[in-house]
DNA sequence: TGATTGTTGAGACCTGGTCTCATCTAGAGG
DNA sequence: CCTCTAGATGAGACCAGGTCTCAACAATCA
């Protein structure tokens, strides 16, 4: 159930777990971004990052005030989501398989770039990383005149798992169509 | 503020219009396609097939039924959000431009697959096509075991009017942030 | 023609996300 | 420290896509 996969050398790699010092970085990095802008760095937005970062993966929002609520804090679903987008913009989030229903998000401040691909069947993600395809989109921004900003990548398909699963013991074949949708199965 | 723009050779470029012919071959398609499975054509489906290559572009389903409503025909919001998965699974529409809000649709009978850049500005769509993505992102998937079922690519950016405004006459920079959403600023 | 089974449509319902507004507070200045 | 003010908060109303329900309906076929 775990996304996983982290492929790019240095970084957390060795000693430190990416506990502490990850938060007073980020935090650092938030402080400068709101000064810039003459916003003010909150309790609550403090609360925010801390349980942000400690989470690992990609989340969907509502289980981030889930896990504020049972810190005793109390991080208003309002508060909550007007501070994610000023930690994406800040650089210490990113949205994360914005396919369809419900957003996620997922720390990106030690990170590198990536996309992803979901299974269809059991929800299962895995991250890629090419840097082709950022060359190639910036190329076609190019072309057309755009200057890119960002961008929205993910590939969807049937892991390995449940592929094998398919072709099954010859079971009833449950329910063959709709078998869920991408947010790993609610 | 209509997104528009088809810049593809072929098709409605010279003589006829997309109009009967389109239709004929859609409904027979999509005639085979519910027979397959013991589905029914009926009478509903047959007037969203119409209305849907009527709209030529990218379009959210909010106007696909507004569309059938004017013509008299009382297509009900189930019926049309039930219709168009079929239609798509048919291969008669593909979505398009999937970021957060609303979901729209396009034709998809006589086209070639392809992707699309959104101005964040003003909500322009461009449709690109390139094949180095569709067989690298092949790649991927294989390598990771996956078998692939399709994909959402999407490139956000300011197309070249809006960087152009951007250094506007200098008047007061209006709202410098939070320009407006993906969605063609509604 | 009748039986069977998929389809329709009005509207209730669900739910992620946004807005409102009275209250609170970070933080610059004194 | 104290004050002042613009930004921030939070409870909850609100909004809007989208889904579900269920009784009435109709395509297909024996
Ligand atoms: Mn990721
Ligand atoms: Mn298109
Ligand atoms: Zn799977
Ligand atoms: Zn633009």
């Amino acid at each position: 159930m775990r996304p996983g996969l982290n492929n790019h050398p240095g970084d957390q790699a060795i000693a430190a777990p990416p506990g502490e010092s990850s938060v007073a970085q980020a935090l650092k990095q938030f402080e400068r971004f709101l000064a810039e802008r003459a916003l003010r760095l909150t309790a609550a937005r403090r609360a925010i990052i801390e349980a942000v970062l400690e989470r690992a993966g990609h989340f969907p929002i509502e289980e981030l005030i889930a896990d504020l609520r049972r810190r005793g804090i109390r991080g208003s679903k309002a508060t909550v989501y007007r501070t994610l987008p000023l930690l994406t913009e800040a650089g210490i989030l990113q949205e994360a398989v914005v396919t369809g229903e419900t957003r996620s998000y997922e720390a990106a401040i030690g990170r590198e770039h990536h996309d992803h691909l979901v299974c269809l069947g059991c929800g299962k993600v895995v991250e890629f990383e090419f840097e082709a395809f950022e060359i190639l989109q910036r190329e076609i921004a190019a072309r057309h005149g755009f200057r890119l900003e960002g961008h929205h990548h993910q590939l969807v398909g049937r892991c390995a798992d449940c592929q094998r699963r398919e072709v099954a013991p010859a079971g009833p074949p449950v329910n063959a169509e709709h078998p869920n949708r991408v947010g790993s199965g609610r």
